[in-house]
DNA sequence: TATGAATGAGTCTTCATTCAT
DNA sequence: AATGAATGAAGACTCATTCAT
């Protein structure tokens, strides 16, 4: 019950022991899922001792918050940029925007594909855990709003550009998760796409 | 080292004895996730010795899945019959759908909330563990199925029909997710509501 | 702590029933091991309910004793009653007495081949469980002193009879046991079944 | 999952706490059966928490196997190197044999009776456990091949010699064995042990 | 008599966390 | 600051035995 002492690292060596613990930790955390990873496994793979942990966590879910925190938006969104260096530049236009969503929506399903047990992992702690719930849900405004002010800052004007971003992020992310995780026999996913497409299209121009 | 027995019921008692199992085990998973509900609090739940609960199953595991089997429908989408019958009783035009969806979103938006922490907590198992996957993507394609069939035969003629409901049911279970759970605070729902319809709309009739 | 009614079966069928459970249960417990076999294989496998059983026997423990007491002696020495005879029948000289011994020791490896793990598992019980040890002690002792007597009877005439047959009895076990389940690589069993007899022969003749 | 950490100790303390385990253990699975011996006890007696041991072994019966592999000669045969030593420096003639074997069989009963409860415990799982076997079986090798070294050794020439050792090591403890054990009534144990020295002078010199 | 469902104490084992060094 | 040994509570699961029917 005492309030135990966490030290905030200063020194460079240990600096990067924490930075070791949060990404190592979080990357097993990600692989196997949290129930099935103990902290014995996580200094290890960090090169630290179990005692250092306790020393920059206050417990094992504290790592896993901070791996969220520093990773998360990766996991959400990973390469997002380049896309929003292209909406700024005004490169999007009607005639090619599909091309543009294609272009999303394949990193995307690549990302779902290279990071699956990842992904899988964090939205299902996202589900039982309310404080990933939190922060990924930040990490998740974070984005729209920033491809919000990219779609503003080109001259692209649209109306009730949030809840349209979220919609269209939702639609993609659905789509991936299936093509990569679930994939129903009854649906033909190419198809599928395209109408993901279709349905974005004529939320942002009509 | 044998495989154990694992005893199916036949007595009225014991039918219900095991349902409890089932039915208190789940709402216990559902309630407090599956790591953090133990077999001793099952058993209690279920009014049964936790001897008991290893006579009808095989281990906690295998509660969780018997629960889905059962549940799990409900969860993704309680109470769907109703709409099943206006479909295939050719109640639904193109000046009501909008209407008929957004009671099936208030409807869903509805049974979210009640069912909110269940609805948290299978879908967090869906991702980690693939075996309640399994189920669910079941559970999933039962219903685009039923919806499918249903309109099929009303006398709406859509093509890509199980992409579409697919894409359909996708949307809606974001929208409502996303109300009940995470609410951003940039994002307008009532505007989103409608987006959601519109885009419904747009992707059935055009 | 009440003193639990065992009820002495009267009835034909009940009378099976125990019988049932005793060469039912000993065999799986020879088989499995006394501590890996559970009330209910015993019980089914004797085609009764658990609670009969104990409506038969104190407890588990109980059935071992009773197996042993009935089966014992087959495991320390199965069919020994032709041997008896031929020593009887005074069929046994100096001449032949090394065919004898051979053909015992024969059908005695046979024997141990056969219920290798009833050997085995008895053996052990014995050496753990002082009940156990008693009922074959007794058995051991039966065997001996029929032999003594059969010996006896014949006319060959020997000093200190039970004390060499006791010690033929365990070098002849000793050997069977070796050569079922340990066998040294550097033993030839063969010289030392040669040696064995000669042994024994020295032992009655010198 | 994954493949448990054993850590082997470094520190002395360590190594002292493992020892504890072991013997403790050990000890205690003599005494009472392995069955009948549960960690917690095996913990306490060792003076550590029951964590501690499933740092140093697998499990409950790789315990009983680091017992066996370090005091399982001392069960099979106690203080032998006295003997050895008396045999290499060429002590041993055939007019002072019986003597030495008198002395041997004597040693051998006190050992006996001494761990009479541990002897008979590990004879029991000997036969139940595969892998006691193994380690006992190594054992019982180790000291045939160190008698009949030491004899090669001496002047002494024996043509079978590991059959004679293994065959007269049998003889004695089964004699050993039934006096501290079974003593049968009928037996007179001192003329036994007269037959036995003589079947074993007999055995070498003839 | 007989059934087999039910009990619950007891077992092994794990692991987050603390602490002596 | 760091180590890694140590703790012990907690968990899943088993099974001899009892008991309601």
């Amino acid at each position: 019950m005492e309030n135990k002492e966490i030290r905030e690292p200063i020194q460079k060596r240990s600096i990067q022991k924490k930075e070791s613990i949060i990404s190592k930790g979080f990357e097993l955390i990600c692989q196997k899922g949290y129930y099935n990873t103990n902290t014995a496994e996580i200094a290890k793979a960090a090169g630290v001792s179990t005692g250092i942990v306790y020393q920059y966590f206050k417990d094992k879910h504290d790592i896993l918050i901070a791996g969220l925190e520093k990773y998360g938006i990766d996991i959400l969104f990973p390469k997002y940029e380049p896309y929003l260096l292209e909406i700024e530049a005004n490169k999007i236009t009607q005639s090619n925007i599909e091309g543009f969503l294609s272009k999303i929506i394949e990193e995307s399903i690549t990302s779902h594909t290279m990071s699956q047990t990842a992904h899988r992992e964090i939205t299902a702690m996202e589900h039982s855990d309310s404080e990933v719930a939190k922060v990924m849900h930040n990490r998740e405004e974070e984005i729209t709003q920033k491809f919000v002010s990219s779609i503003k800052q080109s001259k692209i004007n649209i109306i009730n550009l949030p809840e349209k971003v979220h919609l269209i992020y939702g639609m993609i992310d659905n789509l991936c998760h299936e093509i990569v995780y679930h994939k129903h026999q009854i649906i033909d996913y190419n198809v599928m796409k395209q109408l993901v497409i279709k349905a974005i299209v004529s939320l942002i121009y009509e």
